[in-house]
DNA sequence: CTGTCCCGCCACTCA
DNA sequence: TGAGTGGCGGGACAG
């Protein structure tokens, strides 16, 4: 038994970490964006954002919005180290995260709905005009429906109860779509942005800005809930430089300023009042703004698996992927590629790599790109199972701790308690038992046997050579 | 204690 | 009809 896995068993099971940070609105906002602004992104589909972010859908079959990443480090030594450094973090993200994220954005004009799970990515250049646009809408509802709406904030709360009226008492299905369109996020981001803009308030907090957006509804319960909506959008819009936090220089209280572009657009081109978002910069390439926070998983394409191939009867091993030696090799020359030092024909070691083998001449860059090997790799070793559940387990635990837990040990039994360990952490443990996890994770260990003794036969080979 | 916001239930929509 | 979508509020976390 290996005292290492006890340690790290206790390491898992400390509730605290990770911080709650990890999951904010903002910072997977900011790995979102940075995936769609890129060269040649047009068409963004959730599906396969999700899948970029390195967060790898799994079956739940109580939560059909959960998603796991694998961790917000992105270093070179990550799969080697995320045991010994405590640096593992299984991060719950939910795919109804990105839901919420993505309405945001639509506000703005950032991105715009095609289809079911597809977006088209207009970037931070469509901002201005949305910005605009809405701008206008709400002096317009100003100067209409000043009238029957004594200040410029609750013009807008006019508006919603304009919608809500109509819908009261009726319950036919249009109304009832008008009455959850008015109450969605991106109509209430449309008039958050409006607030800052088509009123003389500079500073806006947030309870305000619910309380002036609900108009002449008082509940506290109602301004409650619009509150943690508008932190969710104001979570986001910072995330675009549109607005930042600040205390207010009155009570210290926290309050939000429109930082972007804010002044009437009479004259100027598009660009430059692009430019004028602290978000953008004035080259093509410094446009594509940066963050405070960089992409947290650049692996792509984790996992995914294809279920509908033909599978045995539930819980049973279906087959076990291995990877076959032409695949092997061709996988070696995208390798030997971009490890040029290395030799054109180098053996670079797929998700189970002995930790003994020297890695010289790789890091930075390179061992992302050398991550991103392994991850392929781990595609081909990728056992599959009909039992979702199981699937869920190898996804988890695929994705970042096969070769750092057997390098850790190579004691079978130790190996198993870690990744019972690991399941509890995962609150998914409940769902499996200790029999199906043994009978599991036994395949995998099989397969990673296996591979070492290909690699190291390859190895061997290259040496004689 | 207050502000913040994660989490996931469940209703609704749509192909 | 099932998968996708998103409103909503409980309650945990952070300062």
């Amino acid at each position: 038994m290996s005292s290492s896995v006890h340690t790290e068993d206790s390491q898992w099971k400390n509730p605290s970490i990770y911080s709650r940070k990890d999951k904010s609105l903002g910072l997977l906002c900011s790995n979102f964006l940075k995936l769609c602004d890129r060269e040649g992104v047009d068409t963004v589909g959730l599906d396969n954002a999700a899948d970029k972010l390195g967060l790898c859908p799994v079956f739940s079959s109580t939560n059909p919005h959960i998603i796991f990443q694998p961790c917000q480090h992105e270093c070179a030594d990550f799969f080697s180290h995320v045991f010994t450094q405590n640096l593992f973090v299984v991060v719950g993200v939910e795919r109804r995260r990105i839901y919420d994220i993505v309405n945001i954005l639509e506000s703005v004009g950032v991105l715009s709905r095609k289809a079911k799970n597809q977006y088209r990515w207009n970037g931070y250049s469509a901002i201005p005009k949305a910005v605009d646009l809405l701008k206008k809408e709400g002096l317009k509802d100003l100067s209409t429906a000043s009238s029957t709406c004594h200040n410029v904030s609750n013009v807008i709360a006019c508006n919603h109860s304009d919608v809500k009226e109509t819908g009261e008492g009726n319950t036919s299905g249009l109304h009832k779509i008008d009455n959850r369109k008015e109450k969605s996020l991106m109509i209430l981001a449309q008039n958050f942005v409006k607030l800052f803009h088509c009123s003389n308030v500079d500073l806006i907090s947030l309870d305000k800005a619910a309380s002036a957006l609900l108009g002449d509804i008082h509940d506290p319960m109602a301004v409650k809930t619009k509150t943690r909506r508008l932190y969710d959008i104001a979570n986001v819009f910072v995330s675009l430089n549109l607005i930042e936090k600040i205390r207010s220089p009155d009570n210290g209280k926290p309050v939000f300023r429109w930082i972007a572009w804010k002044e009437n657009r009479t004259s100027g081109s598009d660009e430059e009042n692009i430019c004028r978002y602290p978000a953008a910069a004035t080259s093509d390439e410094s446009m594509r703004r940066t963050f405070g926070t960089e992409i947290t998983n650049t692996i792509p394409k984790r996992c995914r698996d294809d279920s509908s191939s033909d599978l045995m009867s539930n819980g049973q091993v279906k087959r076990l992927k291995v990877a076959k030696d032409d695949e092997l090799k061709d996988k070696n020359q995208i390798s030997a590629e971009q490890h040029d030092e290395r030799g054109t024909k180098d053996f670079v070691f797929g998700p189970f790599g002995p930790s003994s083998l020297p890695k010289s001449g790789v890091s930075g860059k390179e061992n992302l790109k050398h991550i991103q090997n392994w991850e392929d790799l781990a595609s081909k070793y990728y056992p599959q199972y009909q039992n979702k559940v199981y699937n869920l387990a190898v996804k988890i635990f695929l994705g970042a701790t096969a070769s750092a837990m057997l390098r850790v040990t190579h004691d079978r039994l130790d190996f198993l308690n870690g990744i019972i360990a690991l399941m509890k952490r995962l609150k998914c443990f409940h769902l499996l038992n200790v029999t199906a996890a043994s009978e599991l994770f036994a395949h995998y260990v099989d397969a990673w046997e296996s591979w070492q003794v290909e690699a190291a036969n390859e190895l061997h080979k290259q040496h004689e050579h």
